[in-house]
DNA sequence: CAATTTGCTTGACACCGTGTCAATTGACAT
DNA sequence: ATGTCAATTGACACGGTGTCAAGCAAATTG
């Protein structure tokens, strides 16, 4: 809180007098980044795809896109979960938004019956929320090294052959 | 560590006696239990198997069985990993290990030409320590609620499509 | 047996980060 | 001229980590 008062111009309490916790403070940056950045108008294109691959693309590319914006308020939240329950639920929130996004390109996917026949729509929305969660963009873009293009190209790559059905 | 004392009946100080830090604390429990549950036994079927995508699966099993075992500890160390540099220290040297163990199960399939052309080995690599995670495993068991078996039946099924050759 | 070492105890303290509180100031509005 | 608002300085409580000193009891050693 300090360094950021220091960064804002502004004493440690005046920081205070507008986020009454570090958590609201991160919390608040989140949501304004969201605006910022429009976390909505991204998924438009993936709201509006045709076929249900169409959508799963559509939908990496936007959230995959989306998450270097994020990171970096992201992480601090993230590392907070554990100890604080405000940063947690609003964490939880989140991802719970993002699953929903994963659940509807499943969704999309199994009306045009391209969904996988080895996994049940649940599982397949568990897959895919794993597989574009920020710890594993961390992993592969931070430690692996991937720059971001390779990241949403293999992670599509990835998803098309995990959970579209081979038959087609 | 107050907490620890206690449940170990002797006094905070006592433990800084046995170990001057925290981190130093979860590093040597880290290696304890390594020792105690045979990290280095459950990986013999994996070093001995016959055939590339044997070694993948044996690989999965292992690791797989033995994220549950550390991951009380596993997660106390990741919580310090941005603010402790020892402990972030520990936790990568761990990483990097169960990466060696990716690294061969490529290296495995890839002898027998059955790595999917669609991956050179370091990005086989990459993609495979990702999913094995135990950021990916916690999502998937704490999270979604998947059981053990099913995570681990699930990963081998995962694993194999993406990274075997399928042609074969 | 006496002296020393060992393992632990209690109790105090420093440092840091979060969060709170009180008193003060300077600008702006009515 | 008064009151409000935003910010300031400075102090403090609390919790957690890590340190230090003095003491004590049991085991080890000469």
């Amino acid at each position: 809180m300090t360094d950021i008062a220091q960064r804002a111009g502004i004493s440690r309490q005046a920081l205070y007098l507008h986020f009454s916790t570090r958590s609201r403070l991160l919390i608040t940056t989140t949501h304004y980044l969201d605006e910022l950045k429009g976390s909505e108008e991204r998924l438009v294109p993936s709201r509006t795809a045709q076929t249900g691959t169409e959508r799963l693309d559509a939908f990496i590319e936007a959230w995959g896109g989306y998450i270097p914006e994020i990171h970096g308020v992201a992480r601090a939240l993230l590392a907070m979960r554990d100890t604080d329950a405000a940063a947690a639920k609003a964490w939880d929130e989140r991802m719970q938004d993002m699953r929903e996004g994963c659940e509807a390109a499943i969704e999309a996917l199994n009306r045009d019956n391209m969904l996988s026949s080895r996994h049940a729509p649940k599982q397949a929305t568990d897959i895919l929320w794993t597989m574009l969660s920020v710890r594993s963009w961390e992993l592969l873009t931070i430690e692996c090294g991937w720059q971001q293009d390779d990241y949403i190209a293999t992670l599509k790559s990835l998803a098309q052959r995990i959970l579209v059905a081979d038959g087609a």
